[in-house]
DNA sequence: GTGTCGGCCGTCTGCCGACAA
DNA sequence: TTGTCGGCAGACGGCCGACAC
């Protein structure tokens, strides 16, 4: 069975919360701790009113992911002026969940550093990421057949019902509560919640079932309860589904979305105006817009050459965290024709095991990847040489 | 009850179809018939090899209703060197409809003239619309509570069925048949067809709600039925929300589609290559591929002139036509600022009622009025003088 | 500890003609 | 001609412990 528990008691350290999931602004900005668990452990979001660098080819990606249409038109994949890294202020990051689907995404307003900004830029700050993103008091059951058929109700892990509910009256027999859960949108459903059986388990019975049609859940789909600091219980879901038909996208086609989001780009570039883009944590394969401070990191401040072995972390199907390690076997441009000098995946690596090796990038960035220098190197079986060390010679930002 | 039956003695005057539904190509071209049928009387599509007339403002506006969001900023909604108006050869037009809704939509592929083309342009050949769009066999019927009810069956108006279905055999008793329809995707729904009840009455039971819970139908949402002509029974919906909530949009925000149509059509009118766009006739405010001859027609040889009288149709939200009539009182730039010389809604209009004129637009465009020269004018409550003659003075074509 | 099943109700689905608009 | 209803029978939803892995 697929786990995902934290049961560390409840470190509630207080006030670390960024502002904005204290304001509880109306409907813009859901709960910070519910999107996190949702988009899972190893997704996160840049600070607002960071820097953080833009990578139009890694958004293009996720848009040919989420259309599943090759770009036709080769030709609008370059977008005249427009670089392939783009340095950025973060002005606002806002949570959001589809309402059809609740697949959790984020909406980011950038907007591109001048010249002047960029040479201005002193020595940064050792910003550290948003750290207590994960919740602590939370569980993630990946659902059976028993779960999601019309016979019968949810069956709660025994450890998870007794950290994250609100215990039970253990005097009445069978002990039972009412549950209230709160979604991603804020909508509210109830639950029985009642101790029974032999042996004696925990189950979630009435209203279970109109959960289940309403969010249209399948065996394989997991559902995420979480305690939050404010004493409420909140739900979420991600869906197992990886093979999303296709996005309709009868609104625009494919060509014009991505030549949408070059030009958008590009011209808020031009004029240094803030600009708009949704990252979709679960539908792209790569985070496309990073801290600032992790790629001067990896790129200015880490040597890494060919035959080098690395170490690097994945979400599974259950978006659980699972790590690989692999040698890098070249650095080069992604595409040296329309994107030059492109930091984006510029590096070409070999997995360590092949049977999962398949459908895992043949491309990084080198801010996924953890170099391995403290250990010794392995004779590389690969036996490959540096063709052209990227160490230095480039634009100093 | 809202009707919309044509019981014509089924006119089939046979190898009229355009070729691309006689070919029937795999998935990708659905029934003709249906698609016009569900698409309402007033949609009709250019020829495919034809020369139409594309607006980047009324494809804007689609994005816009629906986004259900206005343009943020301004500025990107003009485009540097893109014309108002592409004189474009169609290349191709296929017809879809959305997986999820059924909603149908049209794609196109559309290249810019080159200046050369445009120059060698000739008289126009004076090309009838598509003719025969509307299938003649096909009955309409908006859903009542008791049909969307899990209670009961469909109750079929009697001569819709004794038109558009098989004939029963009345020797049985009840006399009963099952019913095949192919809906827009090619799925097919079966129906107990039966005649019974006293009186006697056309029901559609065993297979009904199943449909109707599938399709997501509600009281007031209308059914089509058609007998094709290659002997098929077809079904289609249209549903009578008109206010859908709002597309999610997680994938790119509003005004990067907005930048990307627009950069999409200039990119394609300055390298002279194809571009596609989708047109949603059930979401769009007006029309914005036209065909040239109806635009030459109606820019270059009507004379219209502030306090004419005019006579434009409607589809209300039943689909059926209706029309309305009206006064000019203005001829103008809708946008002078970043659309000068456009065509898209240059006129000013107002309408004879005023009760319903509230949410009818006060801007057309000439092509989709049909002034009244031949009635003795009226004298305009108005008493607007023409401020702008546009009879002429604009560039040749 | 928990997934699946048989058993057992109770509710809802869905087919029928009656009736009235 | 057709929309809605009461009546009725059968299907399915949904709560229970048994049992096995």
């Amino acid at each position: 069975t697929v786990w995902d528990m934290k049961l560390s008691s409840s470190s509630s350290s207080g006030s670390g919360l960024n502002s904005q999931s204290e304001e509880g602004e109306k409907k813009k900005c859901l709960n910070s701790e519910l999107w996190h668990a949702c988009a899972g452990p190893l997704v996160s979001l840049p600070q607002i009113g960071s820097r953080v660098v833009y990578f139009p080819q890694g958004h293009s990606e996720q848009i040919a992911a989420s259309t599943n249409k090759e770009v036709v038109d080769l030709t609008i994949l370059s977008y005249p002026g427009l670089r392939p890294q783009l340095i950025c202020q973060l002005h606002n990051v806002t949570m959001h969940a589809d309402v059809e689907t609740d697949e959790v995404y984020a909406q980011m307003t950038l907007q591109p550093l001048t010249p002047q900004e960029q040479k201005d830029m002193c020595p940064l700050p050792a910003v550290l990421g948003n750290l207590r993103q994960q919740p602590t008091n939370y569980f993630c059951k990946t659902l059976t057949a028993s779960d999601t058929s019309t016979h019968g109700g949810f069956s709660v892990p025994r450890r998870a019902a007794e950290k994250v509910f609100p215990p039970l009256d253990y005097t009445q027999s069978p002990p039972v509560q009412e549950l209230i859960a709160k979604d991603l949108h804020g909508n509210e459903w109830k639950f029985r919640h009642i101790f029974r059986g032999q042996p004696k388990r925990h189950l979630l019975t009435t209203g279970w079932s109109v959960f289940v049609t309403a969010k249209k859940l399948v065996a394989g789909d997991s559902i995420i309860f979480i305690w939050s600091e404010n004493n409420q219980l909140l739900l979420g879901i991600r869906r197992a589904s990886r093979p999303q038909p296709v996005m309709p996208s009868s609104l625009l086609s494919s060509d014009s979305m991505h030549i949408g989001l070059l030009a958008a780009a590009a011209h808020a570039d031009a004029t240094n105006s803030p600009f708009t883009i949704f990252y979709n944590p679960r539908a792209s394969p790569s985070e496309f817009v990073i801290p600032l401070s992790r790629y001067v990191k990896a790129v200015y401040h880490t040597r890494v050459s060919v035959g080098m072995r690395f170490r690097m972390h994945f979400k599974n199907e259950e978006s659980s965290v699972c790590r690989f390690m692999g040698t890098i076997t070249g650095i080069s441009d992604l595409d040296p024709v329309r994107w030059p000098n492109s930091r984006w995946r510029s590096v070409k690596v070999g997995w360590d095991e092949s049977t999962a090796g398949g459908y895992r990038q043949l491309r990084v960035s080198l801010w996924e990847i953890e170099p391995l220098t403290a250990y010794p190197m392995y004779t590389c079986p690969f036996s490959l040489r540096t063709k052209r060390p990227w160490s230095s010679g480039f634009p100093s930002i």
